[in-house]
DNA sequence: CTTTGAATATTAGCCGGCTAATGGTAGCTT
DNA sequence: AAGCTACCATTAGCCGGCTAATATTCAAAG
């Protein structure tokens, strides 16, 4: 057997290579990799808890509670308490959280057209659904 | 803009869940997630240095030497010195090391089903093919 | 009202990735 | 022969992922 003609290699082998890239942008707006994605999330809903955030980037409860401290450390975000339920907190964004957001879209920009520099239009559209397929 | 629509994000969002099952699986024949692709290319290539390992997996030479720890404890493979060269290191796999081939073989087969479970034939294709593309 | 069970956050500890810094070796230049 | 430079492995230390185990709190059942 040829591990190598996989889909499940390829696709391994292609996030080695981007999770790169995504550091290097992220580092670049004084972000780190992990972090980017817990911020897109509050940018689409602020205030969330955090077992929510975790189910929507599908991430682990404690990998979440990890980056939520390198966020706080860093005055991306803060934590409230929950009204209703002294279990959860909240999670806000501070106004330098909000304010990053445009410098990662730049940086993200760039990131797509290096991530398929290599596809032409219709290839990108492809792969696109596909990898949307794919999460399901 | 929106992030979800890029493939940038989509491609991160993949590479969450199919590393998680890549661990499921590799974890099933008594393997960590990282230790696997080490182990591919030397069932390629038998006896090579650290830095060459390194290349052909794309990771750092630390991430390499951390896993190749993993692997010696747990006897899949020996460090041999490199006949012409004492900065070098050779790794060979050792008879348990060839042996666990099989069984992710029989694993990864599965992975890949899983992986693919929702895509027809004819998009597997297309995805492996713009994977390979990506990787270049 | 008490007890039991589920939910939330957190801690500890592991592996997997990185960069930067060390130490030793090889090889080339002078 | 000496010294500079490049190369290889390794260590330290960080972040990012996971599971398992704790502590607290809520809610529901008896």
């Amino acid at each position: 057997m040829q591990f190598e003609d996989t889909a499940a290699y390829l696709l391994a082998k292609a996030t080695v290579l981007h999770k790169n890239a995504i550091q290097k942008y992220a580092n670049s707006v004084g972000l780190h990799s992990g972090q980017v994605f817990v911020m897109m999330e509050l940018w689409k809903v602020d205030g969330q808890r955090q077992i929510d955030l975790a189910a929507r980037v599908n991430l682990s409860p404690p990998t979440v509670n990890k980056i939520l401290g390198g966020l706080l450390e860093n005055d991306f975000v803060t934590r409230a308490r929950y009204e209703d339920d002294a279990r959860s907190t909240r999670i806000f964004l501070t106004p330098k959280g909000v304010q990053v957001r445009e410098a990662l879209e730049q940086a993200w920009i760039e990131l797509e057209e290096q991530t398929l520099g290599s596809l032409t239009d219709t290839e990108a559209l492809m792969l696109k659904q596909l990898l949307e397929k794919l999460c399901l």
